[in-house]
DNA sequence: CAAGTGATTAGC
DNA sequence: CTAATCACTTGC
């Protein structure tokens, strides 16, 4: 269950890929359908998984910074993106591939309701490069274990 | 807070 | 071709 993201907003946002509308072979799967998987490698060491959002070409994504492994959270969640690709073994291989029709890698709605008031939001990590203004965007959405939930 | 790490990219 | 960059993690 994917309990943290971002969201990348495309050419206009800084801490894009695509910003300013770059379209290189790297983030060429950013440009994508909606559910094209984007894998990059950062660092030289971590693989970063990202599903695009929008449409065909159309350079919005969301990376995914940590996951439940488990449907009742009774196990440690796996934070941060570049170990959740090793959790998953997510590599290069992904890259590119359709998620809405592939047996690598695939989304599942399992009906989980979650309230309003555990979904926290809040400025995206790492992206200082990108300039104040672009690094203070709320664009880091997570959830969060209440009490009473 | 610094190091490790290597694909990717822009710029000659 | 070269050099700079970088959506991170770990360990001090």
């Amino acid at each position: 269950m994917i309990t943290e993201v971002e969201a990348y907003k495309g050419p206009q946002d800084k801490a894009c890929h695509a910003y300013g509308g770059r379209r290189t072979p790297r983030v060429e799967p950013l440009y994508g359908e909606g559910g094209t998987v984007y894998v990059y490698l950062v660092y030289g060491m971590h693989w970063l998984l990202n599903f695009s959002t929008a449409g065909e070409g159309r350079p919005e994504g969301v990376l995914v910074r940590a996951i439940l492994t488990d449907p009742d959270g009774a196990r440690d969640p796996v934070v941060g993106p570049g170990n959740v690709s090793r959790y998953l073994r997510i590599d290069k291989r992904l890259d590119g591939a359709d998620a809405t029709d592939s047996k690598q890698m695939w989304l599942e709605d399992r009906g989980v309701r979650v309230p309003a008031r555990c979904v926290r939001r809040g400025p995206r990590v790492g992206v200082e490069f990108a300039g104040p203004y672009w690094a203070a965007r709320p664009w880091r959405f997570w959830i969060e274990q209440q009490e009473d939930a």
